[in-house]
DNA sequence: GTAGGTGCAAAAGTTTTGCAGGCTG
DNA sequence: CAGCCTGCAAAACTTTTGCACCTAC
C-alpha cells in the first residue's frame, strides 16, 4: 500500500518523454501538445497533462514553477537553476549551485522542516535584449 | 510618457493594502477576497485582482510564484525567501540571503542578462509535521 | 469635471475529470 | 484478461475584461 511504480509504457507516454528529453526549451503542457501532434496527431491534451503529471510525480521529469501563468516541464532532472525572460517568458538553464548548504542555513530560521531549495533567476534572453536595443 | 504613478487611493485599495500588510500568511487573491468581504461586503473579486496586480506592479507589494495553482501576495517587500509546505501549501518567511552575489555567478553561465534571483524552499510546516507524526 | 476605479457578469485561459472503449503486461 | 491508459468533451478553477456607473483629486 505504498506508491506503486506501475508505470505502463504506452506509446504516448514514450513519445512524450522522448520529446521532452530532446528539447531544452522547458515547454508548457500545451507547447508539448503542439509538438507531439506532429508525430502523433490523435494524442489528446488531457493525455499530455496526465502524463506530464505522472512522470513528474515519479521523479522522471521535473515540473517547474518558474513564474508566468503556465507550468513548464524539464526532462533534465539534474540539479540546476533556471532563468526566465521577463519579456517573452522563455526559460533557460543555469548551472549554478550555491557553494554551501542553503537548506541548513534556512533551517535555523524557521520551524518548517526544510527539504530542498529552488533557485531561479529573472532576466532578459538574448533575443529580447536585441529587440530592446533596436527599439531604444 | 513614462510609468505614471497615478495611484488613486480608493477605499478598496486602502483596505486591501492594509489587510495584506497585517497578515503574514501570503494569501491568494481569493483568500484576500474572503477576508475583505467581512469588512467590505460589496467588494468584488475583480477589484481584488486588479488592485493586487496594480500594487505589485508599482512595487508596493510583492506577487509570489511559489508553486501551487494560485499566485500569492506579500505585503512585505523586504528581501527575504519563502518556504512552502508540500502538504498544505502554507507559505512562511525565511530570512536567508546568500552570502555572495548569485547574480554575478549566474551571469557567467548564460547569455541571458540576469536581473535578480529568487530563492525558495519546500518543506513541511509545523502543523503538517504534527499530523505526519500522529499518522505514522 | 475627468480620468481612473468599482461592481457585476461574462469571457478567457489553464488544468482536471468522467466515461466508454483500447492496449499493456 | 485485469487494470491502467487513451481520446473526447465537459467541467472546474483561476484570472481577466467589457461596461455602465461612481468617486477621488
Amino acid at each position: 500500500m505504498e506508491a506503486k511504480n506501475k508505470l505502463r509504457m504506452t506509446k504516448q507516454r514514450q513519445v512524450i518523454l522522448e520529446e521532452l528529453r530532446k528539447v531544452k526549451t522547458h515547454p508548457t503542457a500545451d507547447d508539448m501538445y503542439q509538438m507531439l501532434r506532429k508525430k502523433m496527431p490523435k494524442i489528446s491534451l488531457g493525455t499530455v497533462y496526465r502524463n506530464l503529471e505522472i512522470l513528474s510525480e515519479s521523479g522522471i521529469i521535473q515540473k517547474l514553477d518558474v513564474g508566468g501563468t503556465q507550468k513548464r516541464f524539464d526532462g533534465d532532472i539534474s540539479i540546476h537553476s533556471h532563468v526566465r525572460c521577463v519579456d517573452c517568458g522563455r526559460v533557460g538553464d543555469i548551472d549554478v549551485t550555491p557553494k554551501y548548504n542553503l537548506e541548513a542555513e534556512a533551517q535555523k530560521m524557521t520551524d518548517f522542516m526544510i527539504f530542498r531549495h529552488r533557485l531561479e533567476f529573472t532576466g532578459l534572453c538574448p533575443i529580447c535584449q536585441h529587440k530592446k536595443k533596436a527599439t531604444a
